[in-house]
DNA sequence: TTATGATTAAAACGAACGTATGAATCATAA
DNA sequence: TTATGATTCATACGTTCGTTTTAATCATAA
């Protein structure tokens, strides 16, 4: 009895994940879905109770994992540091690495989820705000105030905004792989697509540290910034 | 008649540019734009011909000032330069501070527009594609050659790369001004939100500049970086 | 082999969608 | 004042939406 739900509903949560990515979540109907998966039109409802439920296990079912992995691996890298602050290119390669490291691994999702998840960022549909904001809120705590430990120098909402940046940089860096392309026409030469995700960790990397480390912005205002 | 025919018109655009912005396009119904402006529902038919003609007039309204405004301001800069290079911290401020200042402009769509850009970057419908490449293609090429001549010492592909990370930055620091608080829960601290435009600019300034003129990316492996 | 609970299947539901139609209403020029 | 073209209006069309229902089919344990 488990083989055949197991297999249904990952075609599903597969097909949602592809869809979902690629025409957004209004833009995806559940005939697409279940189309797509070959099942019947009621295995959706009747394995996830209802459309936005699916959209929230298609994150789920990539999240858990990421979140967790950031979560080690900062455990680790604190470990090592025995008290003293982790280096901030440790701490962005421990958080976007991680994310962008995904991209590679089809048994995780790959370039889709990444995608997926970079457009929904921009797009919160009122239901999964509350969702991705629970999913979220506790490893965002830890990188958050690894940052300010790093950077003791740095205001702390100036770390909160260059992290928003950061993360802006790359979830375009990701959704936009193809899709800015036809925003702005520009070929990335010389480069077939599979060194494009090997030299993409390193690029967006050196870009989010350079911009992580930026000199401080003169507000042209009076009031100085609060520490 | 002038009269009318011309409020009815821009009520429609505001409604439309403001529920595009908080739903998307898939999620904004005909319905929900003509209750918003107070005009009967065939008035979007009558007017714009169609939703997707619609939601295509939203963007002209504002990116044909802005790409004019864009090219302008460089055909000032490069004028003054007689010749020589711009400095780079021009070409990004008259290109993504030219954006960013729209935000303080209600006329120009303020920050709803803005948000609306930001978000549709990430999630472009098949149509939307082909008419926002058109609308952006000249300007574009015109930053990038200027980035090229700014930075002779920087790779044209990773200028490239990197102009493509200052646009998610940026699209997120407008879309997600509040979109990030609900995924995160931060708190922007001590900051009304007068405040917080003001600062935002010099903010992202200095991010993207660092991001920008970040020190090159190692590539692990054999291939040095194509000319 | 038969009984049972899990899963799949086909069909239909009411609601909402974008669009089209034709009559009513308006502003303007003759 | 009346004729004319532009605009607004109420209404309906045909589709598609997410969901529900009821029956058929499957896998497993007794």
């Amino acid at each position: 009895m488990e083989n055949r739900t197991v297999d249904t509903r990952e075609r599903i949560l597969d097909a949602g994940e592809r869809l979902f990515m690629a025409h957004g979540y209004e833009g995806t109907s559940m005939r697409q879905i279940t189309s797509e998966a070959c099942v019947n039109l009621a295995a959706v409802n009747y394995h996830f109770g209802s459309k936005e439920s699916l959209m929230q296990e298609v994150f789920r079912r990539r999240l858990d994992w990421l979140n967790e992995e950031r979560m080690r691996v900062l455990d680790v890298l604190e470990a090592e540091a025995n008290g003293e602050p982790v280096k901030p290119s440790a701490i962005v390669d421990a958080f976007f690495g991680t994310l962008l490291r995904m991209a590679g691994d089809e048994n995780r999702g790959g370039m889709t989820f990444l995608r997926l998840l970079g457009r929904t960022l921009t797009e919160p549909s009122e239901f999964i705000r509350a969702f991705l904001a629970h999913e979220y809120k506790t490893v965002m705590d830890r990188y958050k105030e690894a940052l300010f430990k790093a950077l003791p120098e740095v205001p702390k909402a100036e770390i909160v905004w260059r992290f928003h940046f950061m993360l802006g940089a790359t979830s375009y860096a990701i959704a936009g792989t193809d899709a800015l392309r036809l925003v702005t026409d520009w070929q990335i030469e010389d480069e077939d697509s599979t060194d494009r995700l090997d030299r993409l960790v390193p690029r967006l990397m050196s870009f989010l540290l350079g911009g992580l480390r930026a000199q401080l912005p003169q507000f042209s205002d009076a009031a100085v910034d609060s520490k």
